[in-house]
DNA sequence: ATGGTAGCTTTGCTA
């Protein structure tokens, strides 16, 4: 079975993209982040029309999570027990954000997972950002059993390692690589969930922002990443990053991460 | 000099 996982940044601009991705790359389960898109908005047809089955959840522009699946989709969850929410604007309740949705597909309990960016250091969604990541890893430590075949894949908002960013320099008052969003991070490593692409992916990045001429200045970041439960991760048999999905008109500014497993 | 690009419910916010 092949499993990736990719922030489209909007799903409707790049529809033709990712049905001609999954076709190509003959992936079964795709998790896909940023979709900007309402439920009722979602391109359906598209990937009914290649075999894929659709979990969505999106509730305004922003955010925006799905999984799609050639090989069943079964207990589709929307967010995790625990996740924190955000209100934008003051005056404004907070409410739980589109971004995470798991379901059962082959088998692999596969989550499509959008950590809050964080912004600036000084800024309050970078709390959000911390709460939403310690939640999470309390909700997926409980998920962990001997044989539990689970994949916490997505945009994870973060350099894990200093050589996942370009220049450690750029980054000296950044968000993406602070202590305490690396220390959260490693915590759900810690819990049982490994990096399984990184021992195939050496040095690559998975992002590169639209500005600055950044991928072909090779200026990237690697911060998508597929952690997997032991059970699931002594099935990969590989892994790659999709370098040619940055290039060209209409790409997203992420490429997709792949893992192969063994049936 | 806080620049650049892209997407959205676009004249502002998010990334």
């Amino acid at each position: 079975m092949r499993l990736a996982t990719w922030n489209v940044n909007s799903v409707r601009t790049r529809v033709d993209r990712v049905t001609a991705f999954l076709e190509r790359s003959e992936v079964d389960v795709l998790a896909i982040q940023e979709t900007k898109c309402r439920d009722d908005q979602f391109p359906h047809l598209p990937f009914e029309a290649i075999g894929y089955e659709v979990a969505h959840v999106g509730l305004n522009q922003w955010n925006g999570v799905a999984i799609v699946s050639r090989v069943g989709i079964e207990d589709v969850q929307v967010g995790f027990d625990g996740m924190p929410s955000w209100s934008s604007k003051e005056g404004v309740d907070p409410a739980p954000e589109a971004r995470a949705i798991g379901a059962t597909c082959g088998g692999v309990r596969t989550w499509s997972l959008y950590v809050p960016n964080g912004r600036q250091l000084s800024d309050p969604h970078l709390a959000y950002k911390l709460e939403w990541l310690e939640a999470l890893r309390t909700a997926a430590a409980g998920w962990l059993t001997d044989d539990a075949q689970i994949a916490l894949t997505g945009d994870w908002n973060i350099a894990p390692e200093d050589g996942d960013v370009w220049d450690m320099a750029v980054f000296a008052h950044s968000t993406h690589v602070s202590p305490p969003e690396r220390a959260a991070f490693a915590a759900v490593v810690e819990a049982g969930y490994a990096d399984v692409v990184r021992p195939y992916t050496p040095g690559e990045f998975t992002y590169w922002d639209y500005t600055q001429l950044r991928f072909p200045r090779r200026e990237g970041m690697r911060i998508d990443f597929a952690l997997c439960s032991p059970a699931l991760a002594a099935r990969v048999t590989g892994a790659s990053i999709d370098r040619q999905e940055r290039k060209g008109k209409g790409a997203s500014d992420h490429a997709p991460v792949v893992v192969e497993l063994t049936d």
